[in-house]
DNA sequence: TTGTTCTGTAATAATAAAAGTTACAGTATG
DNA sequence: CATACTGTAACTTTTATTATTACAGAACAA
């Protein structure tokens, strides 16, 4: 994941909370996000293959949540969301003839899921619902 | 910050420390990061902002830690490097007349705040030191 | 059963961000 | 004064992200 796919994701999800139950389509959703309604169901694609939501085909169709907002933990959603690792993984390959080139990439790795994890953890503490709650 | 400041700082800090307080220049840097010489220098011209490097200017110069490994914390030097914000930060501007658009940029900061700090308390139980200890 | 309005997905184009390159003034050294 | 660095700026190339276009297939409603 990078920058927009965890703040479009929580967006969907909020206004999908906010509205209900009630179905809505993804040119609305673009709508308030304020981006490409492909966007939307590409990242509406990849919620639905984690669970969170649910989708209708067809005239009158469009997305609800597939959980009640209590059980939608926000640690899981950033699981569900993230593509990359939030820090490092670059292509760039150290020198391997250097000590320290040699093994950076594998000693940045586990530095970053210790610290990725942390922020996994903090995430978990929150639920949709309370996150929702947030707004007026 | 994202992806490759922070492994570029902290490959560079690690090669300082490795050499322990000899100069090593930014294309001797480079070499081992595999990347260009300019690039080593504008992260080593932050590190130095930040008081982790000394440089020496002219023939046979270079730069070395300005600090103790031991004293080096990886929480300060994340945000030392960090540009912006790990989560978020991105140039959209939600539909303001939405209620949920209006409202979900500081909504989402609050929440992106909250965890990046709790990944900046893990990086900061580490140092240097420690992080260096780690290669054979 | 046909027109309409959606989803889902692919292919492509436009835009933005990151990294690399070149260039050069200024500084230390011998 | 020649050499080998840093520090920085300007510019180019490459890569990643976002937007656009297009269309098959699903659901619905007349």
């Amino acid at each position: 994941m990078n920058s927009s796919h965890f703040s479009i994701s929580l967006h969907i999800l909020t206004l999908l909370d906010k509205v209900n139950g009630q179905l809505l389509n993804s040119e609305y959703i673009a709508g308030s996000i304020n981006c490409n309604p492909v966007l939307v169901r590409k990242e509406l694609a990849n919620l639905h293959k984690h669970g969170f939501v649910q989708s209708k085909e067809g005239k009158g169709g469009g997305s609800t949540l597939a959980k009640r907002p209590a059980d939608i933990n926000l640690g899981e959603v950033y699981k569900a969301v993230k593509q990359k690792g939030l820090l490092g993984e670059s292509k760039n390959e150290p020198n391997p003839d250097c000590p320290v080139g040699k093994q950076i990439t594998q000693q940045l790795n586990k530095l970053y899921s210790d610290a990725e994890n942390a922020l996994i953890k903090d995430l978990s503490l929150k639920t949709l619902k309370d996150f929702s709650l947030g707004f007026d």
